[in-house]
DNA sequence: AATACTTTTTAGATAAGCCTAAAATATTAC
DNA sequence: GTAATATTTTAGGCTTATCTAAAAAGTATT
């Protein structure tokens, strides 16, 4: 068995090493888990020895197979429950976070494949992450800007590049949220500003704003 | 804060008090948990420090109102949840325990809410036992047998009084399970059979049957 | 290459929740 | 009313996950 604290261990692991890909420090996971890093140092031997990371002294740790396996259920899990909070219980985006963090620890196949089937199997959560599949494989979605688009495209909003806090409020505000489709109506060339038709309503958007939003290529 | 341990502690003791209506014996407490009766005095040393109960050494514990209230809001949350798996994510009714048993113990009031709200503010789970409310306020529902009930009323199945296994297959798979809402279509005065719609199909019961299934007055 | 500084690990404690074995108290039997 | 039995509590330990303080190892400076 593996502990709601090992799966939280892991899961900043992998995140850390930019999802496996490179070694992560001690005193790195120490900050992101809010403690110290004697405790971190405690937590790295189990794990090790769960055969869940690889571990030489003073040099930082590696995320195994194993360790990255139960990364991604953990990480499937919480997108799939912020799915379901912003798409169900239509919560505000930024308000889903602190909850998911409690359900990812939920225990149980069956729930996760029947939550999943009754979302619609989506593909990203209301960030625009996307949501690993049952295997544990992720598919990194293509993005572009929204600029780039022709008139007529019909597709997916993902993310918002910019986080400054009165563009997201605004994007809020037109409905503009990651998970969301958008229609490119029409496109001025002159200055790049966009028409564009978002839960049915039309938009025009300046180009600063289409460049930050990104999109399904 | 309050444990989960705590908590399950205390959703225990006000079910084994029978609402709060009697003390609880030590041993009693110790099968209910799983563990030793020396565990259990551990525990009920914190809950009174806590408050939550009051003991008398060697006569058991009685659960106090600030007790009852965590105990209540527990066994809410258990219920709200066992209705949306059921309701939303198709669960029978049969394999709900197990993980409600996890999701009762989500931290947020906001996802309670919401999630009572979105499931129609049920009175009753699953099982037919009754939902408390956000301020911990329980009600007994009034149980009727359906076979009491006038053609063109519509009310929730709420219970099955006879628990013959061939009498709940067969009520499964009409698709006659607490939390369903079932409406009397006609009552034939000499054999007090009766036909019904649930889940917009309609099916004949016998008059046996009839007094079988309980419904909301 | 020796000193200073930073990072990581070790050592020794603490709190929660559990355990076994033994002591204390209550109940029942004679 | 005392002895036998059952229940509950105490005493002392264990594990997990945390901490502080100190030691060890690695890195940078001169």
């Amino acid at each position: 068995m593996i502990s709601l604290t090992e799966e939280n261990y892991l899961k900043a692991i992998y995140h850390l090493s930019e999802d496996g890909s490179k070694a992560v420090l001690t005193n790195d996971l120490a900050e992101a888990m809010h403690t110290k890093a004697a405790s971190v140092t405690d937590m790295i031997k189990k794990l090790s020895i769960k055969e869940f990371i690889s571990h030489e002294k003073y040099y930082g740790v590696n995320i195994t197979s194993k360790g990255k396996a139960v990364a991604l259920s953990v990480i499937r899990k919480h997108r799939l429950w912020e799915t379901f909070l912003v798409q169900k219980l239509s919560f505000s985006w930024d308000e889903v976070h602190e909850v998911a963090e409690q359900l990812e620890h939920i225990q149980s196949n069956r729930l996760i494949e029947k939550l999943d089937e009754y979302l619609g199997f989506p593909k990203a959560d209301p960030h625009g992450d996307p949501i690993p599949d049952s295997n544990g494989k992720i598919k990194a979605l293509q993005k572009v800007m929204l600029s780039t688009l022709k008139p007529g495209s019909d597709s997916l909003i993902v993310a918002v590049k910019d986080s400054d806090s009165k563009l997201l409020k605004y994007l809020d505000k037109i409905g503009a949220r990651p998970g969301k489709k958008i229609k490119v109506i029409d496109r001025e060339e002159y200055d790049g500003s966009m028409e564009v038709s978002i839960n049915s309503q039309r938009f025009f958007l300046s180009k600063e704003v289409s460049e930050n939003i990104l999109v399904t290529a």
